[in-house]
DNA sequence: TGTACATCAGTGAACGCGCGTTCACTGATGTAC
DNA sequence: TGTACATCAGTGAACGCGCGTTCACTGATGTAC
C-alpha cells in the first residue's frame, strides 16, 4: 500500500519548499520555522530534510530562486498583455496583483524576506528587485516614452516604481485574499502613485530641479 | 553587595525591552526571539519576564508605542530645523537618516514588524506611518507649498513620501552602519526619489492625467 | 541483455539541550488608620 | 508619626516537551562492463 522510496527526484525537496511557503502564507514569519515544523507539515521523517538543505537559511535561499521564477513569469505575462501604452500602469498593477493573489504564500515570503534574518535572503530578493527595474528601464526605452531621460534618471524612475509596488505587497498582505473590495482601494492606490511618479518623470530635467513648488 | 529587588519601578521592563532591540540590533529577527534568550541579555531571570508581558507579542507592541515615540521626536526635529522651503527635501531626509543611525535597532524592529508575525504590530506600525503622513500634509499645507491640491491628491502624495523614506529602511539596514559612503549614496538616492515625486505633484492635475508620456 | 556495484533518498530510534511556563517563596514599597 | 497589611517585582527550582542533529539501516535507481 505505501510504496515510498523514491517516488520522483525532488518531490521530497519540492513538498519542503512548499510546506514552508504554506506556514509563511498561514501567517507565521519565516525565520521562526524549524525543521521539525516544516518537515511535519510536509509529511516527511525530519531526517529527511537534511537529504535537500543543510540548515533553514538554506531552502530560504532556493526558494528566493523559486520566487525569482514567479516574478520573471509575472513579467512575461506583463509584456504580452500590455499593448496600448496609454493603459501601461493600469495593466500592469492589475498583473502584478493578480499574480500575488495566485502566488500570495510567495510574495508574503519575499516581504518577509526584505528585512529577514539572513542576509542571503536579503541580498537575493534585492537583486531580484534590481533586475525587475532595468528590465522595466528596458521596455520603458523600446516603447519610447521616456525619451528625454538619461539612463541615470530611467533608472531613477524605474527603481521608484518598483519600490512602490514593493511596498504595497506590505498592504496586500494585511488584507483579507477574499476582500475584493480592499484590494481593489490598493490597486487603483497604488496605480495612482505610479502615475505620480511618471508625471514628475515626464517633466524632470536633470540637475536643476525647483525643489518643490517649481 | 547585590541588593536586587525593586530598584526603580519599571527597569526590569526597560531593561527587558532593550534586550529584545539589542538582539534585532545584531542581525536577528523579532519572531524568532524567545523569552528565555531576551531575559539571558537582559541579565534577568526568565520567570520575570512574565511580570512585564504575556508573551513575545505582548513586548511586541508594547515596542510599537515607544517607536511612535521615537517617530515622534524625529518630527519634531525636522520642523524645528527645516527652516527653508526650498531646502525641505534635503534635510528632511538627513535628519531621517541621522535618527535611523542613532537608533538602529528601533528602525530595524519597525522595518522587521511591517511583514512580521503579529498582525497587530502590523497594524500599529502602518498607523504610525498613517499618522506620520498626515501631519506631513498639514506641515505642506501650512508652509502653502501645495496650493493646486486637493486634499486627497495632498494625501496621497505625502503617503508615497512616507512609504519611499520606509522602503529605505530596508536599503540602510543592509548596510554598515560605519559605511559612512553607502549612507551618504542612499540619502542622495532617496532624496531624488523624494524631487521626482514632488515634480509629479506640482504637475498633478486631478482626475485628467495623461497617463504616460503627457 | 544481464549482472555487480555505487549512489542516493527516505526511515526510525536515540541523544542531550533549551524552551515556555508553573509554583511557592521573599522582601521591599505603598496605603490606611 | 508609627504600625499593620496588601501589593508587587524579582527569585530559583522544577516540569514536560519539542527541538536540531547523529547514526546505522534499507531498498530503489543509475552506471559499467
Amino acid at each position: 500500500m505505501t510504496e515510498r522510496k523514491r517516488r520522483k527526484p525532488g518531490e521530497t525537496r519540492d513538498k519542503l519548499m512548499n510546506a514552508a511557503l504554506e506556514l509563511v502564507g498561514k501567517g507565521r514569519h519565516f525565520a521562526s520555522l524549524g525543521i521539525r515544523e516544516v518537515t511535519r507539515q510536509a509529511g516527511v521523517v525530519p531526517t529527511s530534510f537534511y537529504r535537500h538543505f543543510r540548515n533553514m537559511d538554506d531552502l530560504g535561499l532556493q526558494l528566493v530562486d523559486e520566487l525569482g521564477l514567479v516574478l520573471r513569469r509575472m513579467m512575461r505575462e506583463a509584456r504580452a498583455n500590455v499593448l496600448q501604452a496609454d493603459r501601461l500602469m493600469d495593466e500592469s498593477v492589475a498583473i502584478f496583483i493578480s499574480h500575488v493573489q495566485q502566488n500570495r504564500s510567495f510574495f508574503v515570503f519575499m516581504a518577509q524576506g526584505m528585512a529577514g534574518e539572513s542576509r542571503a535572503v536579503q541580498e537575493g530578493i534585492r537583486s531580484e528587485l534590481r533586475f525587475f527595474a532595468s528590465e522595466l528601464g528596458n521596455d520603458l526605452r523600446r516603447l519610447r516614452l521616456v525619451d528625454h531621460l538619461n539612463d541615470g534618471d530611467l533608472e531613477l524612475t524605474c527603481d521608484l516604481v518598483v519600490r512602490t509596488v514593493a511596498f504595497s505587497l506590505t498592504d496586500l498582505i494585511g488584507v483579507s485574499p477574499e476582500d475584493d473590495y480592499q484590494i481593489e482601494q490598493i490597486r487603483k492606490r497604488t496605480t495612482r502613485f505610479l502615475q505620480l511618479i511618471f508625471v514628475g518623470a515626464a517633466h524632470w530635467r536633470t540637475g536643476e530641479q525647483a525643489p518643490l513648488s517649481s
